[in-house]
DNA sequence: CGTCAGACTAGAACACCGTGCAAGTCCCGG
DNA sequence: CCGGGACTTGCACGGTGTTCTAGTCTGACG
């Protein structure tokens, strides 16, 4: 940021790289929600036009903040010795990175760019399927079914519930079922949920079925 | 809908349940994006005024429309001679019936209320888990694994990818992939998805591993 | 028959949002 | 010196959810 301030109070110097790292930086601490034209560029003590001029529109921006956030998901080493164990990792580092970036993850997800952002995890789960000896449409099937299921567990484990009405939660609705359920079961699902358990046997079920052993 | 007009033209006789209706065929016809309390004032030929005053806010309108949308979705007959296949059928059920309400799954989605929605079908759901034999946190952890496979299939199966510019596509991010993929995998990466297809194989590999053959 | 409370509606306004337009100001090369 | 592109500003438009105030209507009660 080698911005100044020129003698008429006005900022300048500043490009379109520090929009999207501000922008990047508003969404980490404040969540998607808080990424306003407005309040990105009272952030960069600008007004929106210049958000403007320098990023075009708020889909560009958001997709260079995702773009530049992939390329920031570093690729992490995959471990295992069977090709089962080696697909299981490289399909855990999609969940763990996910969770680890919580507030991008989900403004991607709001505006349909996860597999930009993801696209670098993707492609090595794709290398370790075709390591499996998978090609053509057997591999794509498997990534695919693979990528679904990740993606069906981050909507649960990344859906703050704090935010909605208690008397809607998916324990307060289980907790008040009345019918022919069995007691226990009902109090084991009025119980917040372990999603990485949930998630690690159900990724193991569906590695099992693609991947042979 | 007794609705009358008085002598200075306004519109009467309307109560919280014509504006729930209206709101339900709205959201059905042109989508969740064409949920504006204006526009339903407008379609109800009212002010916004007199939607708040029978609803309240719009998050409690679109609970209730999610509600009301709840006892609509018939309780479907459950099918299949083992166990493995009665619990199939009714998560089959869920994905059917989310397929076949596009508009409102993906509004109660957008606003975290889809356990309201489905709640019927998931009660189901756990009713054929339990007559395979699971209770208590075995019941749970099937369950919700089984709905979030679902729920990750749902999410790929309902994204309109025709709102999204091409060049971001997953196919057209796939088909620009060079690097140590064979190239049958990437062409058929390049295709389009046949959901049904992969939600069923990957089903069929969840329900296995929790229900008992 | 009068009137009075409550149910219901209208109009205008507030504070946001994304975005576009016209008018500047700055700085660097000719 | 000065002209033109890079850059910034102020203002405006139409849209959103929501709230406030001021009504008007309807039915019950005295």
């Amino acid at each position: 940021m080698t911005d100044t301030t020129t003698s008429t109070g006005r900022r300048t110097g500043l490009d379109r790289a520090d929009m999207v790292a501000t922008a990047l930086a508003l969404v980490e601490s404040e969540g998607p929600g808080a990424l306003t034209m407005r309040r990105l560029a009272a952030e960069l003590d600008v007004t929106t036009n210049t958000v403007y001029w320098h990023v075009g529109s708020r889909d560009a921006l958001i997709t260079e903040i995702i773009r530049t956030s992939a390329t920031r998901l570093a690729d992490r080493a995959i471990t295992g010795a069977t090709p089962r164990e080696r697909v299981t990792a490289a399909a855990r580092h999609i969940w763990d990175s996910a969770l680890e970036n919580r507030a991008i993850t989900s403004l991607a997800h709001q505006t349909g760019t996860t597999p930009l952002l993801e696209h670098h995890l993707e492609l090595a789960l794709v290398h370790e399927i075709e390591a499996a000896g998978l090609r053509g449409d057997a591999a794509a099937l498997a990534l695919r079914s693979i990528l679904s299921t990740v993606g069906g567990f981050l909507v649960g484990a990344l859906r703050d519930e704090s935010s909605s009405p208690a008397e809607l939660r998916p324990a307060a609705l289980w907790s008040t079922t009345s019918g022919d359920i069995s007691d226990e079961t009902i109090e084991a699902l009025s119980l917040p949920t372990d999603h990485e358990a949930v998630f690690t046997t159900t990724l193991d079920a569906v590695v099992a079925v693609h991947i042979p052993a």
